[in-house]
RNA sequence: GUGGGUAUAGCUCAGUUGGUUAGAGCGUUGGAUUGUGGCUCCAAAGGCCGUGGGUUCGAGUCCCAUUACCCACCCCA
């Protein structure tokens, strides 16, 4: 029996749907641009060799992959930042750095669903290639805060949660806790809050930590500031002098209101290898809303020159549920300038022609496609949203005048066709 | 992957201890109104009651299986 949903996972967008999408596209486009960022594309195919260089075969399961009809391994991409690095290493000679690129991609993970996870979103990316510097940690975090503050979510509503895995690294060290229990310790951390420290405790010693490691541990799940991760890492630690430094860019660029300093944010597994952060709905209801961080090793992993990058990703699933929590969804009307329609045969002509005018003037028009009842017409025009509708008949065709009726109950005015194409070509 | 819940019209949902031809609101279409939308009124269309089996004289209702969705856990950008 067929089925008219989609795979599983996977979205129909109806133009009511896609109207929603695209007012979150475009507070993402628009807000690149505002901070300069340049937009790229790349395939939604991918090599499977590609993936597999920079992932490891750990999550090769979670890939959409297929076979084609020449036996190349190629896959469905699961995240766009293996594709940016393509491109860069492809050109690496011939660019000139840092760049500031921005996409918004398609990706595909197959993974058990829940809610704010499907296996396919589109995701927004913003990547600084080739800057040392945690300015560019700033720039990248700023503009995701700022796309968010545009869509109208505050820091009541959100906040950014900033961690570095090499500080987290450099405090294990000086605890004398093994380096081959960093990942367990991560993951433990990852769970304050979550899980009671009585099961935190007994997942540890699972890991065979021993108990004064384990106590240690506990006392660096209570650094919660700066300065407490300072007195335990040492003021001379380059790895907080950076997080101290992106706090001190966030004032003068606007978003310090909205960052929070949080070890135990580590992003997982992966590539990231200094500053990492993930933004959080302040209810805690929802998965992370955007993540990213530094990852220095990743071009010269894949091939090329090793160079400093920064970068995050921004799914379209999260924020909405978010958005929608908060009743601030964006507002999606259909909107159409002009609704034109006609009476019968006769009357399509001069119908045609205004259409053309309209069109003509740069504004949208949407033009009866059959002769409609005048009833059936304004109805019509109300329901797409028309702001004016005309609509010709015999009488119309015999003055050569028709009049134009804004649709929110404004005065009519009569025209002529050309006084009607002069109109619109004016300011009005 | 584990546990729980749900599945009836396009949507949100009723449906009595198992009993005739399965309902409402919203939406859609048509009419009231043969040259003017929204409001109102009338009407129509729209259902393998998720799917497959079982119990029964009889199943939307009870049982089993299966699939899909929701919630929590597990995992994870």
């Amino acid at each position: 029996m067929t089925t008219f949903a989609p795979p599983r996972g996977m979205r129909d967008f109806y133009p009511e749907d896609f109207r929603a999408r695209d007012a979150l596209f475009s507070a993402w486009r628009e807000t690149a641009r505002l901070h300069g960022f340049e937009e790229y594309d790349a395939p939604v195919v991918e090599t499977m060799e590609l993936l597999e260089r920079k992932a490891g075969e750990e999550i090769s399961d979670q890939i959409y992959t297929f076979v084609d009809k020449s036996d190349r391994r190629l896959a469905l991409r699961p995240e766009l930042t293996p594709s940016l690095a393509r491109m860069i290493i492809a050109r690496q000679g011939a660019l000139s750095f840092p760049l500031k690129w921005s996409a918004i991609g398609q990706c595909f993970r197959y993974e058990r669903m829940t809610r704010g996870r499907k296996r396919e979103h589109y995701q927004w990316n913003l990547d600084i290639v080739g800057e040392e510097s945690v300015l560019a940690e700033a720039e990248v975090i700023g503009a995701a805060v700022a796309a968010l503050r545009r869509l109208g979510l505050s820091a009541n509503e959100f906040q950014v949660r900033v961690g570095s895995r090499a500080v987290l690294a450099e405090l294990f060290a000086r605890s004398g806790i093994g380096q081959e229990h960093f990942m367990a310790c991560c993951l433990a951390l990852d769970k304050r809050g979550k899980i009671s420290d009585d099961e935190v405790a007994r997942l540890l010693e699972e890991e065979g930590l021993a108990t004064r490691d384990i106590e240690r541990v506990f006392e660096l799940l209570a650094i919660t500031t700066l300065d407490q991760a300072a007195a335990a890492v040492g003021a001379d630690s380059a790895a907080l002098a950076q997080i101290r430094e992106l706090f001190s860019l966030a004032g003068p660029l606007g978003f310090a209101p909205f960052l929070t300093f949080d070890l135990a944010v580590i992003r997982g597994l992966g590539y990231y290898t200094g500053i990492v952060f993930e933004a959080f709905d302040t209810a805690g209801k929802l998965r992370a809303i955007f993540g990213g961080g530094r990852y220095d090793s990743l071009l010269s992993n894949l091939g090329g020159q090793k160079m400093p990058c920064v970068g995050l990703g921004f799914g379209d699933v999260v924020v909405m549920e978010l958005l929608a929590d908060c009743g601030k969804l964006p507002a999606t009307a259909r909107r159409v300038d002009f609704a034109i329609g006609f009476m019968d045969d006769p009357s399509r002509d001069l119908a045609l022609r205004a259409a053309l005018a309209v069109r003509a003037a740069g504004k949208s028009c949407d033009l009866a496609l059959a002769a409609e009842k005048p009833k059936k017409f304004f109805a019509r025009a109300d329901r797409a949203g028309a702001l004016h509708a005309i609509y010709i008949g015999p009488d119309e065709v015999q003055s050569g005048t028709f009049s134009i009726k804004p649709m929110d109950d404004r005065r009519p005015w009569t025209a002529s066709l050309d006084s009607f194409a002069e109109r619109l070509a004016g300011p009005a």
